[in-house]
DNA sequence: CGTTCAGTTTGGCCTAGACCAATTTCAGAG
DNA sequence: CTCTGAAATTGGTCTAGGCCAAACTGAACG
């Protein structure tokens, strides 16, 4: 007999019912406040709050200080799988939209030279933007594109892609792209761009575009894990 | 003046000590107990235990119950880039390994029929095992294979590889992988099969595979977090 | 010298409650 | 009826401490 069967943190246990508590009602509606709960399961305050955490970062549920903990609408779910945000989006028929944080130039350094095989010090032009889907942040994108690229903020704003932008006002025609897919946890500046909360968990994205064979663009992408997927498709030779 | 400056959590400065310190140290090193630190830094258990938490999330510190919390040994990050487990390794100058957990016949049911595009109640086989780096466990994988395949054991026996075994022994040859990442805390399945902690980011991986085009694998590999990552290469038309 | 077993240490889980911040509610003023 | 402002409500953060389980320590024993 090997099964040694831990039990269950309470917590867990707890997280399960709420869960399906969660399941029965229509999105939006309230569940029982965190004091509420932590009476009526005859538990504590912190072992609520730990099962709702985990299901807020699972999508789950949603809360709001001051107005109460809900069950989470239905969001849809972002797959990438081309290489431009904006073609994904109309690709699943979601309205996507950017909010420009700011686009600046800055002096190649560490990483990123390396990736755009340029001297540490040539100047890029950085853009930061959130990516929002149906009016929600999503993401939030700070591409690294090499020299200064002075029409580029007309361009984008003209047609909302950093592609389409790239390509009519400079020719740069993005064909290859390399992307890497990793686990981050959500700190003050994600919490800050995203609206979500501490430790959430996070899919952060580094891309490398290429133009032919030139490094083109080198972007960090930092998703809500909770409304992202990555999808690719390979061949084997 | 739109910065409202809300302080960073009293957990998350701990945090960000705390990783400065354990940068310090050689991996292995231990640090002081959470009771010390909590009184070190004047503040309570919780508080430390929420900083130390995330840290070992990320893979910076490690803990083992009745030991003590040290400084992480540098893992190797296992990147996925081809279509299988062992050659990615390989290429990685990785020793990988694999546990076998079962092989069993189910009848086929929900996605997995879909996806594989048979009848619901088809016989399908499943390969369950643990992927391990270095003789560490670092994904849960379920494999489910179309048909009864009774030479599979002895082949996988042999090679170690199931795409090797399906080839060696069927005559299939899996040439094209679609695969979708996404995000997921650890239950408590995760937490006895990969030996991590309750609410543990990983990464899951639903994998299609192909053979020509016909449908040949349906594969769910659930991946740590903070020793995976998923890299993909696309080219645009 | 090795083994055993009780006591100590350390992390794992949980409780009870304090104080803060954002939101909502609602009575009172205009 | 609308606006204002205080009070109540609800989630956000943190404290202090209890009990358990796993690992370690060391003395007693064979």
């Amino acid at each position: 007999m090997t099964s040694q069967s831990h039990p269950a943190p309470k917590y867990y246990v707890l997280k399960e019912q709420l869960r399906a508590l969660a399941a029965e009602g229509e999105p939006g509606t309230l569940l029982p406040t965190e004091r509420a709960l932590a009476a009526g399961y005859g538990t504590s305050r912190t072992t609520v709050r730990q099962a709702i955490a985990e299901l807020v970062a699972e999508g789950v549920l949603d809360r709001i200080q001051g107005h109460g903990t809900f069950v989470a609408h239905n969001r849809p779910t972002y797959v990438r799988q081309l290489t431009s945000f904006s073609e994904d989006a109309a690709a699943q028929g979601l309205r996507s939209s950017s909010r420009l944080i700011g686009i600046s130039t800055v002096p190649a350094e560490g990483e990123a030279a390396q990736r755009l095989q340029v001297e540490p010090g040539t100047a890029l032009t950085r853009v930061e933007r959130i990516r929002l889907i149906n009016e929600e942040p999503l993401a939030h994108e700070a591409a690294l594109l090499p020299g200064e690229l002075p029409e580029l903020a007309g361009a984008l704003d003209r047609t909302g892609s950093l592609y389409s932008a790239l390509q009519e006002s400079y020719g740069v025609r993005i064909t290859d792209a390399e992307d890497t897919v990793q686990t981050q946890l959500a700190g003050p500046d994600e919490v800050r761009l995203l609206g979500l909360e501490m430790g959430f968990p996070l899919l952060v994205i580094h891309r490398l575009g290429l133009a032919g064979e030139q490094p083109a663009e080198w972007t960090c992408s930092v998703f809500r894990g909770d409304r992202f997927r990555f999808q690719a498709r390979r061949h084997r030779d």
